[in-house]
DNA sequence: CTTGACCTTCCAGTGACTGGAAGGCCTAAG
DNA sequence: CTTAGGCCTTCCAGTCACTGGAAGGTCAAG
């Protein structure tokens, strides 16, 4: 399999797939012409990779996740404690985003928005605190 | 004021302050030895940008808030549109991590978390969706 | 005079790509 | 045989908003 059918068939970006390799996460073969010869083990780890890209875990979580994954030894602890401080990063970013959109949506709805000056969110953001 | 005193009163990091003259957001004066010269116009300068940092706003966003809130011509509706444009950002962001977070948090209750290797979580990373 | 706390600039790194340039390879049509 | 196009390759630079660190200048106190 070359690049491009590897990019369509794991969804991911063939930029994606070189940085990929790049950063050691897959070891596609090479054909004679220099071009990446990709497994379907290659494909299958790709695939895993982006099901965990797009569950928000950090690349090196990634990594961490797949050598789990080819290891026969490993325990679901290890699994787990991984995913369950992801899921806390996740929780605390929640958290921030929700506040966030309280204030701000709290002053979107004061302001006007019309043609004249006066504005509760510049209001808001110049006064000072104390 | 030098930069120490500034980034002790404004909040903000001296580097990040540093930084924000570089990108043109301050134009602090600069004394005879080449510290720089802080006047209270730019501590407050500062202030709204923290603020409107910790809004979430990007930079960008920032360096326009500011310009608008200096001129006495800007109309409201022009503040709002920028604030109504950055709160469908953030609550996209907290739509995608709720998402995240419930199949994650799934996911998580449904792993042992032993000291065995059968595993919820890479069981999901690794099957074929289709 | 020295110490230590400031301040300066500049360079490099973060995370995870993404865009683009410059060039090689492969297939099919004219 | 040539050419066109659509692949593929590498490498470099840029994104965003800082952050760390090195190398060196300045200033006030002891």
């Amino acid at each position: 399999m070359n690049i491009g059918e590897v990019a369509e068939r794991s969804g991911l970006p063939a930029k994606t797939i070189r940085y990929y390799e790049d950063i050691g996460l897959i070891k596609p073969l090479r054909d004679a012409n220099g071009y990446r010869a990709f497994r379907e083990s290659d494909l299958h780890k790709l695939a895993f990779l982006g099901r965990a890209r797009a569950l928000g875990f950090p690349i090196e979580d990634c990594r961490t996740l797949l050598q789990l994954y080819e290891d026969d030894s490993r325990t679901s602890a290890e699994v787990k404690q991984i995913a369950k401080a992801h899921l806390a990063q996740i929780e605390q970013k929640i958290a921030d985003l929700t506040e966030m959109r309280e204030t701000l949506g709290t002053l979107v709805r004061a302001c006007a928005g019309d043609n004249r000056p006066d504005c509760p969110i510049l209001e808001s953001l110049s006064r000072d605190p104390a």
